[in-house]
DNA sequence: CTGTTAGCGCGTTCAA
DNA sequence: TTGAACGCGCTAACAG
């Protein structure tokens, strides 16, 4: 029936609930044969505890909450993947809540988590937020991991060298020549975004390359605003190589390039971080810079459980390595 | 702090419990007098009711589970935002499960649904399984609505006109001079591999063409497993159009054309049931049935509110429309 | 219209 | 080693 409780255990083991209970605990209080019986019987019936009551006793659900930008995207998909991986194994249950990277949205389901519904959160940020008080308050109130957007006030977070993949992918272009370097820009306010921008900069210096400012195109989260943007650079600026940092915007470009009779790589060299598994099979393939999504989630929630296991809240942050492939976009030949 | 309980409102306002639940829960016995103080003093201080022991007593959770067998495939990514849109629109929270494919991991969280913490879900079925039991029983304990992989003993669904779109792939595949027409099978226990195989043998007859069983290749999930026979097709039987039943057979089909030297749309034409969203910038671009992905979620959430909201059991069957889109992989050209 | 009481199922005292 | 009693926070039944 699903409907067996503690209470039924007891009364057909002429037991207490009190002993029934313990026993299930594999409390030490209760003798080996007792607990057999229990145990036997509980399976037997297929008894399973009712988390509302449980919950209610223990301040715990073994839930953990997922707020995302969106999950149409591979990136997200497969840290989902790891995040679930890790969640099954440790017997917690997995809550998403897709914010489409309005921060209101974000702000609307911290406030229901805060409800205490679950014991943890892992939280990639939102892109349009600028008012982060909503994630000041759940960290002092709910173990809470970032990972890949970070904002500057979070403690616990996994994330990506992505100064460095910025750096290489531009050091990339100029070495596959070219001199006029575009970078697509978003995620400004985020941490992320600011890392890959200062990366860009930082090689373009090296490389002994004026900053050109207009060769920044900063972009939103509205397509057409986007698409105008790119339309602009590519008639107008002209650039010979491009690092985007979203793979949305590298399809854009590639989509703008068809429209205009721009080609790849023959005008233009495109890299973009990017966790698309047909990057492979695009025309042309394109060069990413790919991130360890599975096992970001994955790392991720392995800190979740950890600081819930332990209660610790002490700062952590890991940085995993992303991969730079190179491809047809930037005129590399590949088998 | 998140803490306050409803005993410590009825205390500052000088009330009963009982009266404070039923005022926050806008009950007509209770004068619009006290409502207004209740629910000032709840506002302010930001109230939340506890979910446990709500749960506990009105035997609901305001949540709903999800099974599907994976997440990074555009297809199930689409299907599940259009289940939070609707989840979200109603107050609901969603639980995510994921199968890999895997029957038995699917019956582990059907048994742990069984311990009744959702009120409903929503399940596309895991490909491997032959025994279906679990499913016959959870139909029978909890509301539950199938989308995309039903199977035989499903009561509620949203599904595609799978035969249908197998079939005018096909015929598009006669229509573009194709005769030697190979279908790519997986999911053949379920209604809608079953329908899509349907669909190809349907339109073969129609077409005048004789059914050649080399040409159906049965694959599995076992990626090493379909590379063996993909190779097995193209160097040996060589057949000369290509209907894949899912996506991810389709890239197979790519790489396996790229490593043999075989051309697209050349020497062989291929069409395939994917919601690719970067399949018009693949090489060369992907001739789709795309499947209303997010529609197909939405209404699958919606008919299992709808279910929730009147307690209602009648078998519903919703058929939405998949859409062939032409491009160069069968010789179209696209603008 | 408001209050009293009881109990959802479990886990945790404390006493036996 | 076991059991009796209580309470987590909420809501439903019944009084007043």
């Amino acid at each position: 029936m699903g409907e067996i409780t503690i209470r039924q255990l007891a009364e057909t083991l002429k037991l207490s609930t009190a002993t029934v209970s313990k026993a299930l605990q594999n409390s030490h209080e209760i003798s080996e044969a007792t607990k057999g019986r229990v145990f036997e019987l509980a399976k037997s019936l297929n008894y399973r505890p009712n988390p509302f009551a449980r919950g209610l006793r223990r301040h715990k659900s073994n839930t953990i909450a997922v707020i995302l930008p969106e999950i149409a995207d591979n990136f997200f998909a497969q840290a989902i993947n790891g995040i679930e991986e890790m969640a099954r194994q440790q017997g917690y249950h997995l809550i998403i809540y897709l914010s489409h990277d309005s921060s209101e949205r974000e702000a609307f389901f911290i406030n229901d988590l805060l409800g205490r519904y679950v014991d943890g959160l892992l939280i990639s940020v939102s892109f349009d937020g600028i008012d982060f008080t909503h994630l000041d308050e759940i960290q002092g109130k709910l173990p809470t991991v970032f990972f890949d957007r970070t904002y500057s006030g979070s403690l616990l977070h996994v994330t990506n060298n992505d100064f460095e993949s910025a750096y290489q992918a531009t050091k990339h272009l100029f070495e596959c020549g070219c001199r006029q370097i575009s970078f697509l820009s978003i995620l400004q306010g985020l941490e992320v975004g600011n890392q890959r921008l200062q990366g860009y900069l930082s090689a373009l210096q090296d490389c002994g390359l004026m900053l050109n400012p207009s060769l920044i195109i900063n972009c939103s989260n509205n397509k057409d605003d986007n698409q105008a943007k790119l339309q602009h650079l590519m008639k107008v600026i002209k650039p010979d190589g491009i690092v985007s940092s979203v793979e949305k915007l590298a399809k854009l470009c590639y989509y703008t390039c068809n429209d205009l009779g721009i080609t790849i790589p023959g005008d233009v060299k495109i890299v973009s971080f990017s966790n698309l598994d047909s990057a492979s099979l695009l025309n042309p393939s394109l060069t990413t810079i790919t991130q360890p999504a599975y096992e970001i989630g994955k790392q991720a929630a392995t800190m979740l459980f950890k600081v819930l296991k332990n209660n610790n809240y002490e700062a952590e942050n890991m940085v995993l390595r992303s991969e730079l492939i190179k491809r047809q976009s930037t005129n590399v030949s590949v088998v």
